[in-house]
RNA sequence: GCCCCUGUGGCGGAAUGGUAGACGCGGCAGACUCAAAAUCUGUUGCUCGCAAGGGCGUGGGGGUUCGAGUCCCUCCAGGGGCACCA
């Protein structure tokens, strides 16, 4: 049995002021209740998919997330009211570090901090009044979540997509963790902010570079995406077109026979101008020639010492190491290039290895005029003279257009940088030593990390077999729960049975695989989860097949290369294995804007509450010290900066209709959006107004229509139509500048001297449903101040009548020379002559012509009227 | 260094190449009140003028156009992404 009837107890109204302490829990109930948001898959109708970022369980939700689930939300219930059968889930990134570092910190197992976070965040979620179907609710921590994740890995090792390989990786000593390269900020671990060093390990890698042509040409399909997230992906990938070639090597004593050179270039046009070759440290080649050469050893160690570290991307000073070797210019035998090792060239990237062409690049000539190399030029502005044109001390980075042609090239002069690509790329290719290539920036994805709080990887090593993926009829292979944390590193190492375990194979004692996998893998696939939340199957085809792809998903920018591109590949690799029909996850993206809070500073420097400062005689003051503050600039809400406000004290205070009203009011959505108390104290303000407002037209007897009214009619419909179409492109901001107008012209009318009751009516109603996706507790409330009794969740969106949007008077500006003059009042479908001929029997007009008779008249119906005098 | 985005009143921000400043915040004046808060009404880009009516205005400079916040070139400022990718 209910516990209680909002839609009779809200009959009994306090007009005086609303309460949403009273009101909001009442209606949250009664949608829970009601099951008003658990979707169903329904063919007959028409699905819509909205997605936000789902949460880590930190313990609190925060302002970020009041921003990203009330416009979620907005959309939700805006699309639901159009018709459409919405799926709106929320679930939880449960798996990472900060479960592992309280458990560290403050001896609480991750699963029971996690947990209890969840329930205090899912708590705060609900007090929001999100349509959410928390049927479907989900956490990545949960065996029934990422056993699929494990056979879905164990699906992508037989497609091919997964590779073990030693690899240089980034440590990060602080979390003793290896680092995706995603994941490493400025030399430093993300997280952490330790610096970051290079280590040699064994690592899982998913095979993402498989799909480097395809995920960057779908972007051209991603119309609905940012332009600037797609371009972050372009620039992620980075393809670029080129030419790989070897060289025949020789040393002192002469051609080494079984020995070349390979190299990666996009300037083959220059190949004329190369005066070296360089190799990174860690080549192949180097480390062979370092056994026997001690200084080349220390080269290679000083180098790998600097690694990824800030410091030495500052500095970047250019330094080589010589071979002893020389490469042959493919085209000038007599000419032989030394070949260096060098600290500039990256192995992960072509080959590691390139040629140098110290004229057309800058880290080249910074090389070769530290170590006193040849500068040739070979690419010349057309209008200077191949004679002598010279390198100073900038190279001439001229690739595009025909300004510039080839000197000093044999077969290539006089052409076009693009002309003397093609051209030199074909002569490799005739003499057999070159091929055309396509290189991408994109690294495959390292998925391994030494961390307890994660999904284990379900391989098993044996001594015997080799790596043994563990048998699906042994899935999932469950994280167990008797760990210590008193050892660093990662408590999988130290536990005591789990490790050890037979082999699948021969059956003899083998190990567990102990690394778990990297947190973004269980993101780059819940949002299919949410279709089918409890098959027993990854993905149910069928539901999958209704839902997908997800219609918007919303979340910060801060993702736009990570948990999106992983995404992307993760659908691929699915539809590889059969699990998924779709590539594409997500067909419309909206990035939001932060929430950022003015901060204060002491003298010292020391940040202070906002709440603790105080505004005296136009400067800030500590509040209870006296100490002068200066502004520490408007930033991202962190604790750190002490920035932050809390959400739930503001719900509790405002209520949540008020707080989404001011997330959504004012700033774009995607800009920041600043956090401030006189604009909260507005949006609270307003929503008692409306409800004052409603309660006052609610007290009106509907009325017969009638021609009175019409204005404040027409304005309802125009803003109606208005906000129908600013909510369809997520443009809160203005529509709730329409909803403000709208309050506006009925507190207006209900003023004025007689009520235009039907009116008065229709535009109550209206703009109840108008805001009803923006503040829904408040639009219940009013609904059935209204006299209605079913909820507004049932309501379907109104429609306006096109004859009201039409006006048959219209102004038209007049302007004299591009300025306006004036404005006259018309008929709308006044034609264009007798436009021109009022205008110019304007006082104002004849007036700005001073006399001069108009040599020009443009009239554009409807709009303007401008006379060139 | 390369790439991208953004510059509009005191503030947040509106504005299919066609009346710049919608809507909100804040300010000012008034009504109500013993008073304050709340509420309601009016007003509010800058500037000259008693007024009528002018002038100036979208970061600076230039251009295209009958007409530019909007398009083009250039410079300046702020923010973001990538970071030795050959």
């Amino acid at each position: 049995m209910k516990t209680d009837n909002p839609i009779s107890e809200a009959k009994s109204p306090s007009p005086e002021l609303y309460n949403p302490r009273d009101v909001e829990p009442r209606w949250q109930r009664y949608w829970a209740e009601n099951r008003c948001f658990e979707a169903k898959e329904d063919p007959a109708r028409q699905k819509y998919y909205v997605l936000e970022m789902f949460p880590y369980p930190s313990g609190r939700i925060h302002m970020g997330h009041v921003r990203n689930y009330t416009m979620g939300d907005v959309r939700a219930r805006f699309l639901r009211a159009r018709g459409y059968n919405v799926l709106h889930p929320m679930g939880w990134d449960a798996f990472g570090m900060p479960a592992e570092n309280a458990a560290i910190e403050r001896g609480v197992h991750p699963k029971t901090w996690t947990y209890e976070n969840i329930a205090a965040m899912r708590g705060q979620l609900k007090s929001m009044g999100l349509a959410l179907d928390w049927s479907r609710e989900i956490a990545t921590c949960d065996p029934s979540y990422y056993r699929h994740e494990q056979e879905m890995f164990i699906d992508f090792m037989k497609a091919g997509l997964v590779e073990r390989k030693v690899s240089t990786v980034n440590w990060d000593p602080v979390d003793n963790t290896v680092l995706a390269n995603e994941q490493v900020i400025d030399g430093r671990g993300w997280r952490s902010g330790a610096l970051v060093e290079k280590r040699d390990l064994a690592q899982w890698f998913l095979k993402i570079t498989e799909f480097s042509e395809e995920l960057l040409s779908a972007l051209d399909e991603l119309d609905q995406w940012p332009e600037k997230v797609l371009l972050m992906q372009r620039n992620w990938i980075g393809r670029s077109e080129g030419l790989r070639f070897s060289f025949a090597l020789e040393d002192a004593g002469g051609p080494l026979l079984d020995e070349r050179l390979t190299v990666y270039t996009t300037r083959q046009d220059t190949i004329f101008g190369a005066t070296f070759c360089a190799i990174s440290a860690d080549h192949e080649l180097a480390k062979r020639l370092a056994a026997k050469d001690k200084g080349l050893a220390n080269f290679r160690r000083e180098v790998a010492a600097l690694g990824t570290s800030e410091e030495s991307i500052e500095r970047a000073e250019k330094k080589g190491y010589p071979l002893g070797l020389f490469a042959r210019h493919p085209f000038r035998p007599s000419v032989r290039l030394p070949v260096f090792a060098a600290n500039f060239v990256l192995m992960g990237y072509g080959e590691g290895a390139i040629f140098g062409c110290p004229a057309h690049d800058e880290r080249d000539l910074e090389f070769a005029r530290k170590y006193d190399l040849p500068v040739v030029p070979v690419v010349a502005p057309k209008s200077a003279d191949p004679n002598t044109f010279k390198i100073g001390s900038e190279p001439f980075l001229e690739k595009e257009g025909d300004d510039a042609v080839l000197i000093n090239s044999d077969f290539l002069n006089g052409m076009t940088v693009s002309e003397a690509k093609k051209e030199a790329a074909r002569r490799f290719e005739a003499i057999g030593i070159g091929q055309r290539t396509v290189n991408y920036r994109l690294r495959d994805w390292g998925v391994s990390r030494q961390r307890y709080w994660g999904c284990p990887i379900p391989v098993i090593h044996c001594k015997a077999c080799g790596i043994v993926p563990v048998p699906k009829s042994e899935l999932p292979v469950i994280l167990p729960e008797d760990v210590t944390f008193d050892k660093p590193g990662n408590p999988l190492e130290h536990h005591p049975a789990w490790k050890h375990v037979n082999c699948p194979t021969c059956g003899s004692a083998a190990e567990r695989e102990t690394d778990t996998f990297d947190t973004f893998i269980d993101s780059s696939w819940y949002f299919l989860r949410f279709c089918s939340p409890k098959a027993d199957e990854p993905v149910d085809p069928k539901a999958a097949d209704y839902w997908l792809p997800v219609d918007q998903y919303i979340g910060g920018v801060e993702h736009a290369i990570l948990q999106l591109l992983y995404s992307r590949f993760f659908c691929r690799a699915m539809s590889r294995t059969g699990h998924l029909d779709i590539v594409e996850p997500f067909a419309s993206l909206f990035t939001q804007g932060m929430v950022i809070h003015e901060t204060f500073r002491t003298a010292a420097g020391e940040w202070i509450f906002p709440a603790d400062a105080e505004y005296k005689d136009g400067r800030w003051f500590h509040a209870n010290t006296g100490e002068p503050l200066a502004l520490g600039g408007i930033e991202k809400m962190s604790k750190s900066k002490r920035n932050v406000i809390d959400p739930e004290a503001i719900i509790e205070r405002y209520g949540a209709d008020t707080a989404r009203w001011f997330m959504l009011s004012d700033t774009p959505p995607e800009r920041d959006i600043e956090w401030t108390e006189e604009g909260v104290e507005g949006a609270w303000r307003f929503t008692q107004r409306l409800w004052r407002i409603v309660n006052d037209a609610a007290k009106i007897r509907a009325g017969t229509e009638a021609g009175d009214g019409i204005e404040l009619r027409r304005t309802v419909h125009r803003a109606l139509h208005a906000v129908t179409g600013d909510l369809s492109n997520l443009r809160f901001n203005r529509s709730i500048a329409r909803v403000y107008e709208v309050a506006n012209a009925l507190s207006a009318a209900l003023q004025g001297p007689q009520p235009q009751a039907f009116a008065i009516r229709e535009a109550a109603e209206t703009l109840v449903l108008m805001f009803a996706p923006m503040m829904p507790h408040l639009a219940e409330e009013c609904w059935q101040i209204l006299g209605h009794g079913t909820p507004i969740v049932d309501t379907p969106w109104p429609v306006p009548e096109a004859a009201l949007l039409a006006e048959d008077q219209i102004t038209i500006a007049v302007q004299v020379n591009g300025k306006r003059r004036d404005e006259i009042r018309v008929g709308k479908d006044v034609p264009a002559s007798k436009l021109e001929s009022i205008a110019l029997q304007l006082e104002s007009v004849k007036r700005a012509l001073a006399g001069k008779p108009a040599k020009k008249v443009i009239v554009v119906p409807g709009r303007i009227v401008n006379i060139v005098g």
